[in-house]
DNA sequence: AGCTCTTCCTGAAAGC
DNA sequence: TGCTTTCAGGAAGAGC
């Protein structure tokens, strides 16, 4: 699924065509997945997408307001994540649609702004202007804006696995599983670790890390593992340069040592045993049981 | 506060 | 070959 440097990347593909072009009309396939489906269709016909931002993996199509110039109705926002299998991308209407594309966004020059889910765990959702700064606010930091100093303070004192804190997007924004990874084995620093345990000259290298694999996977236009697309349908790059994540039984690229697998924060984690040392009592992730599935 | 487990959904790959 | 199980870039909610 897109993480911050996929959803940066997508947004940045949509920036090159959409701002300035107003959407005439919309259709939907499920519904599921969307917040209020009946708004889509009577709030976004006749609204200009003026600017497009990310925000951590969610993307904010800031919409122009409608109605007469002396009372325009309020402003809204689009607002769409991907999920795991999501897709945005900008189309002409005779391109066949792939399956599972289950939003449509007619444009004023004849082309489509278009959603595709396979596993519809995306959102979309409409949001006016007025509540904007409260969606920011169930958010954390963007990891790429973070300073040293509020970085330290978000993690300070926290019980819980630095792994599970990199997870949750009321800490940072936009970090997901591959790239929390990636950071952790750049700073030498085990998933299961407890955030309260690192010093300030790990807690520094870590955040050092985010920013340093955030920034070369957003170079790399983000990494494709299976479904990843950015919005002209081109696969990243950046999965060619993945030191820990995917790379179970393979030999770490700093000690040679073999990249082994474990579940951290109910997700996989990939780690090296040598490099990233594991806290004191937690075995390596070395005999790890699979439940052989019980019945039903 | 934080952990594990479950759920949402579909498809690919691995297992037997 | 073919059926079954596991797993997947996310996230929220329940229960402990």
């Amino acid at each position: 699924m897109p993480e911050l440097p996929e959803v940066e990347t997508v947004v940045r593909g949509l920036r090159a065509a959409l701002p300035g072009r107003r959407i005439v009309s919309v259709r939907l396939g499920k519904t599921d997945f969307i917040e209020d489906p009946a708004a889509l269709g009577e709030l976004l016909p006749g609204r200009r997408i003026e600017r497009i931002e990310r925000i951590g993996k969610f993307i904010r199509f800031e919409l122009s307001a409608r109605g007469a110039a002396s009372s325009p109705e309020e402003r809204w926002n689009l607002i769409v994540h991907l999920g795991m299998t999501g897709r945005l991308g900008v189309h002409r209407p005779e391109e066949p649609a792939p399956p599972h594309t289950h939003g449509f966004f007619d444009l004023d020059d004849g082309r489509e702004l278009r959603y595709t889910d396979i596993r519809r765990f995306g959102q979309i959702r409409l949001v006016p202007d007025s509540m904007i700064a409260a969606f920011h606010d169930r958010l954390g930091s963007e990891p790429l804006e973070i300073s040293a100093r509020a970085f330290r303070r978000r993690l300070a004192g926290r019980r819980a696995r630095i792994k599970a804190l990199l997870l949750d997007q009321r800490v940072l924004r936009g970090i997901g599983n591959i790239y929390a990874d990636e950071s952790l084995w750049k700073a030498r620093i085990h998933p299961a670790r407890l955030a309260a345990q690192l010093n300030a000259r790990e807690l520094a290298r870590l955040r050092q890390a985010i920013r340093s694999v955030l920034r070369s996977a957003i170079r790399l236009r983000g990494s494709s593992i299976a479904d990843y697309v950015d919005a002209n349908g081109k696969p990243g790059e950046y999965q060619r340069r993945h030191r820990a994540y995917g790379r179970e039984g393979k030999s770490c690229f700093s000690c040679r040592s073999i990249i082994r697998r474990t579940i951290v924060a109910g997700r996989s984690s990939y780690f090296c045993p040598l490099c990233q040392r594991a806290p004191r009592g937690k075995r390596m992730g070395l005999s790890r049981p699979r439940k052989s599935a019980a019945r039903r």
